[in-house]
DNA sequence: TTTT
DNA sequence: TTTT
């Protein structure tokens, strides 16, 4: 019995790093820097900066077009994993693992995210997938879902 | 710029412990057990076990009536914090901050939950505060929202 | 651009009527009675009659198991439609089009719903499948769904 | 019983009209735009314009900043109200009453909303609250929420 | 450490 | 039209 729902708006701190799983499907990960609804004791913002992973299709966006500082909305569930750490003591992760992205703002010039090739294949006439036209991305790939018929 | 928001439904591990802070705001933790939409590859369900904490009023309510197994909603923000270790090692606990808290089943009998001042004021009529005619506890108390005018 | 995120929990006010389209597409239509969060001026608590759509295996399941009276928490997304009515006038009709619906109680004894393929072939051990060990149901069919890897 | 939840992110089709209740409390309605996760059978991608109520200090803020085409994210509840038409008809309205709105994008120069005192009143700097530094309102005012102690 |  |  359970209902697992989670939804942030936040930016993305670094650009997040691609890697495979030994049968070769994409992961990866980034973290996102989510504001708290209220100043602190102290008059300040405080910042939540909490773990995202995606996987297959919606990995390899991320990594192409997540540059650092993106606004992103994700939706996901909240995930509990243990693991061991080197020496051996186990350890809890907890992440939100996300299963679709949506990017809210305009990749910046001079952008780290390296585009779908990399820098040597970004498209001349500057368009930036990922925005407008390609609203919303999801584990199965480019925006596109099965309509209601 | 941000929105956090988390929605869960699982069952309680065990009943909550109500603490209090220096400046004497209650403040209660539990664990809800919330099953995965999916099967591992072993055919079998996983669980992940997602850390709760709630505060005032619905701190003592959690406390009082949410005993082990109870089957509840949860809607609230994910935080992330860093502490402390006694060996003096920096750490990252993360946890859903609640405002709302549904009960979704009836207790059970000879729940471990106290009640609200403890067995002895258990309500003779056995009538189950946090069911039914009280549906919904947030952290300003028993079930009241200001309605829209 | 878009996000659009729906999550109800509420009680079925009639069983659904299954539907079919002209190309045999499954559909049902149900209405869940949701309280709201507050008592209006009068201290009476009002419920919102929030109408529901689902499609294809999801319908066959609703259809099947969704009595009268049952509680059950739903995901979708919020869509808003126009149509004729007979006279010609345009109208809009806004209702909650569902990818997953739980079911958070046992169905009743005697229940509204016919069950698989009808009261005459209902399960002799009296088991009541949408219950503990098929705790979700989506579009898809009965609570499978694709693991991370 | 009930947990009713929605989220939209969408954009604003109208600078929204502030009315007010006879006993003097502040009402706003907009209508946003939030297209669709998929494409139709012609390869179109539809919308789906919702209807939102904000009360009070909201209903203010929204009338000050929410421009049309103005790009928010809303929190909220699925309400459906009854009423009556004016050939005495009964027909029902179904809305979103927010009571979080975030706007997720800058204000555009010779942006519709008037400010929050109207056009003369515009400060110089072309500084524009609801943005970065003021980044979420709710019923209750500008952006600042009860810290959890 | 864990719920049904 | 409505659920508990």
């Amino acid at each position: 019995m359970f209902l697992n729902r989670v939804i942030l708006i936040g930016r993305s701190t670094r650009e997040p790093e691609l890697r495979f799983t030994g049968s070769g499907t994409a992961v990866a990960n980034f973290t996102l820097a989510v504001d708290r609804p209220f100043l602190n004791a102290r008059g300040e913002r405080e910042t939540d900066f909490i773990r995202v992973v995606v996987w297959r299709k919606l990995a390899e966006t991320c990594a192409n077009y997540m540059g650092k500082g993106r606004l992103v909305a994700v939706e996901g569930r909240l995930q509990v994993r243990s693991y061991q750490t080197p020496e051996g003591q186990t350890r809890t992760a907890t992440e939100v693992v996300a299963d679709t992205v949506r990017f809210l703002d305009r990749a910046r010039e001079g952008a780290t995210a390296a585009g779908p090739t990399g820098p040597e294949a970004a498209p001349e006439s500057g368009e930036e997938p990922g925005f407008l036209d390609d609203p919303v991305f999801n584990d199965e790939g480019f925006g596109m879902e099965e309509p209601p018929f």
